[in-house]
DNA sequence: TAAGCAAGTAATCAATTACTAACTTAAGAG
DNA sequence: CTCTTAAGTTAGTAATTGATTACTTGCTTA
């Protein structure tokens, strides 16, 4: 509910407003999200958040901006304690799943921004952070190659996209079953067969 | 813009509302189409709009039945020329993509739908859809292994999941790049790897 | 302890939304 | 040609939105 009632520092209050529109985009369409709702759920006045953000808009831009730290801190961390690049594959998998899983409001706010019409600063950012995490992808995909763990005729791009793909497939069904916890469950699983479909035959 | 400027029968009116909601959705998010812009594009004032659907949300139906009806007639229409189980699946799966690159603005409102907290008539829509796609693919997929072209050891469930995650993430690359065309040349190849993933190993 | 400032409130703003209703007008039937 | 009716217009409504403003409260520190 209210997570600070009492006044806090105003970095603390930029901090917890955008958790609070994370968590909020776990319930409901985040383009459907207002500044009233993330302030009563924070246990404060509407006015009171542009206070410390001068717009809506850089509210969700700093929700972005958390997003990406926290996603691809994972991401890489689970590629150095992978053993090797097919393993590091999984492991990115498994790392993003987890923090989808754990925020399922995530992968909704970055469609919901994809979706814009309008050029904006948040859906250049989210442009910004899936190239970043595609380049990564493909990295790991060549190095694959090389080590003879993949295909070497493998197509690296359409193994990414298949990549993300798989992911968002995966995000779609816990919105279609309500369910969040299906995805952990389902997630090794459809792994199995990308995985299958970019290994090297034996 | 305009597709029947003078007046015209309320039955052709509202066949063109639901393709005006279709185009509209393919250029912007489709929960910020209004109902002022969809009469704006028809060359009609707002209110008229109301007197061929009772509220907004009703044309959202009209929406969801005509893709609805659209898809899986295509759908079935696929995989009855297919010669086997295997060659269903492609087509069904080329099918999709190009009815998906025809109205780019259909996953975006089938997506969006879904994430609707509340449990509208037209979510529930969505829901039945894709349930039933899942089904159809379910059918192939098993089929495939009694003719021996898929891995008799193969995940049903999680290959149904990929099947469609694969064209979501193709939709996510398009709404990345900006370019609808990509998705018809990438289609293919992504298919390649997915096919690879499932069929049975010589 | 008093001053200064940062954080929060409450009321209000203009703009936009879906929806309505009294009216006008065009088209087809007799 | 007229009359009826359905399609469309104009001009509203109430509710909701992001944002602003004048005022209040509480913490820090000189």
């Amino acid at each position: 509910m209210d997570a600070q009632t009492k006044r806090c520092s105003a970095e603390k209050r930029r901090a917890v407003t955008v958790e609070t529109v994370v968590q909020l985009a776990a319930e409901q369409n985040p383009s459907t999200i207002t500044t009233t709702a993330i302030a009563g759920r924070m246990g404060l006045t509407q006015g009171a958040l542009f206070r410390h953000f001068p717009t809506k808009d850089a509210i969700i831009e700093s929700v972005m901006e958390w997003v990406a730290a926290r996603l691809l801190s994972r991401v890489e961390k689970a590629v150095k304690k992978a053993p090797s690049p097919l393993a590091a594959l999984e492991a990115v998998f498994m790392a993003h799943i987890e923090f989808v899983a754990q925020h399922p409001g995530v992968p909704r706010i970055l469609f919901g921004e994809l979706q814009r019409a309008e050029d904006t600063a948040s859906k250049r950012m989210v442009q910004k952070l899936i190239h970043r995490y595609g380049e990564q992808l493909h990295g790991l995909i060549e190095e694959g190659k090389k080590s003879r763990e993949l295909d070497a005729d493998l197509d690296t791009e359409a193994s990414v996209i298949l990549f993300i793909g798989t992911i968002q497939g995966l995000v779609m069904q816990s919105l279609l079953a309500g369910n969040v916890n299906r995805i952990r469950r389902e997630a090794p699983r459809v792994f199995a067969i990308y995985q299958r479909g970019i290994r090297r035959e034996k």
